[in-house]
RNA sequence: GGAGAGAUGACCGAGAGGCUGAAGGUACCGGUUUGCUAAACCGGCAUACGUGGAAACGCGUAUCGAGGGUUCGAAUCCCUCUCUCUCCGCCA
């Protein structure tokens, strides 16, 4: 398959300004591939002569003769076999590998260049003034929302206690955002583990290449999700679906596990960069010629929640340099905290293409009865809680230092202010 | 955690060292026939990789949960692992 689009994968890594450190490893992929073929043929040729003479054994005892010469011929043939097959497991092993480590090709709507190419594609609502906002670790603090010392105390840096009307709002968050995917934007609801194995961390992509960023359990050879996207996504692997459910589309709530190893200092203040945080996922599998308007409509379902929460945010285009390893076109969702006087990603809804379904083998059965192609996967948070809680308190507090509820979000906590 | 049973094509299910990519059935697709529905009959019906071909398709190899072993030869024998089921224990 690399084959066949290496000028495309150049360009692809080109874009993402990552080809000179790549293209040794493409080379070296062109290489393997070859090595492979020759292999192949070089093996499948011996296996071929061996079961003629195997076949012939069987004619001969069967007639009652000995066949002690032809037995060895099979016998040295089998030699050769072992030795060829080991020769290719070790060049697959090598080439599978370096398959793993190239990321995906971003579309043509994307722009080549890094973080300073992202372009703001619209906005929505009006950021508050930074001077009147009282940061969110003040407000959180102030009315007993958040408890970042115990959290401290009983997990360690970066795991965040909410009490009172902080953990409720937390639940009504979870609730409001399930509620609005499953009954307004058709999702599925699902419920799914945190732990999950190697082969669902692989088929979402994110091992073999981030393992350092992945909390890991001792015991076994299983991870602590760092998004439900792991788990929904590899709901599918291995499976073809019919074509009649696709589009198919699934949301789920969970606790994301990330060690953010290396990112100390850099915005880790109060909610903002934690090890352990609540998310509401919506993952879709759709028709490759579909994905483009796809991603349009998923980032539009987790545009919905921001204005329910009345926060103003913007929609930010990501360049290829910018765009996650297994993305090929990413919309970042960033939600305006006045406190901090700075905007937010909270959501990153990504187009995937065929790269996950790839490499976790999730296919489709096209009506025409054709043979199964990959699917398309996006996701998207829909949305990520602590930076939400932050742009709430901050952005919709008041003068006398209470945080009003957006009105979306009070039945659910079953008060219109924070205080 | 302990003891036992099992895993074969979309599904059910035979096979117990060579003649098995795999009987038979169901489902599905095409056809024949019967004035409808239904039935009967005939035919088709796996995937991946390599290779040849413009293509139709041909050839080769592999695949009976996964990986290893025994053997000239493994769906069939042996080992390890995974998963499912039953019983016991423990437990929210």
């Amino acid at each position: 398959m690399v084959r066949e689009h290496i000028d495309a994968l150049r360009a692809g890594m080109r874009r993402r300004g990552a080809l000179d450190a790549l293209s040794p490893t493409i080379d070296r992929a062109v290489e393997l591939d070859r090595n492979r073929r020759d292999t192949i043929q070089a093996v499948e040729e011996r296996k071929a002569a061996r079961n003629a003479v195997t076949q012939q054994v069987g004619q001969k005892k069967r007639a009652g003769e000995a066949a002690d010469d032809l037995q060895k011929q099979s016998r040295d043939l089998g030699d050769e076999i072992a030795r060829l097959d080991r020769e290719l497991a070790q060049t697959e092993g090598q080439l599978n590998a370096i398959l793993l480590e190239l990321p995906n090709v971003t579309l043509d709507v994307v722009p080549a260049g890094g973080e300073e190419s992202n372009s703001i594609v619209r906005t929505w609502g009006v950021p508050r003034e930074g001077a009147s906002a009282e940061p969110h670790w003040e407000v959180g603090g102030r009315l007993g929302l958040i408890d970042f010392e115990r959290g401290a105390k009983i997990s360690g840096s970066g795991f965040i206690v909410f009490r009172r009307q902080g953990a409720r709002l937390v639940r009504s968050l979870l609730n409001l955002m399930l509620d609005v995917h499953t009954r307004d934007h058709g999702y599925e609801e699902a419920w799914v583990p945190v732990v999950v194995n190697r082969p669902s961390m692989i088929g979402t992509a994110q091992l073999p290449k981030f393992e350092e960023d992945m909390y890991g359990l001792k015991d076994e050879d299983a991870f602590l999700i760092p998004t439900a996207e792991v788990p929904l996504t590899n709901l599918y692997r291995d499976e073809v679906l019919p074509d009649s459910e696709l589009p198919k589309a699934v949301t789920a709530y969970s606790s994301c596990f990330r060690r953010e190893a290396g990112a100390a200092g850099k915005d880790t203040r109060g909610l903002l960069r934690v090890h352990e945080f609540d998310k509401v996922e919506l993952v879709r599998f759709v028709k490759p010629e579909t994905s483009g308007e796809q991603l349009e409509l998923l980032t539009g379902h987790a545009e919905k929640i921001l204005q329910l929460l009345e926060l103003p945010y913007r929609v930010v285009r990501l360049a290829s340099g910018d765009t996650g390893f297994a993305s090929a076109h990413t919309y970042d969702l960033e939600v305006f905290a006045p406190g901090v006087g700075k905007w937010l990603e909270v959501s990153s809804c990504s187009n995937f293409t065929d790269f996950q379904a790839r490499r976790a083998n999730i296919r489709y059965k096209p009506a025409d009865g054709g043979k199964p192609r990959f699917v398309h996967t996006l996701n998207g948070s829909g949305l990520a809680f602590p930076r939400i809680i932050a742009s709430i308190l901050e952005h919709h507090q008041q003068k006398d230092g209470s945080v009003l509820v957006p009105a979306a979000l009070r039945t659910y906590l079953g008060a219109e202010r924070l205080s």
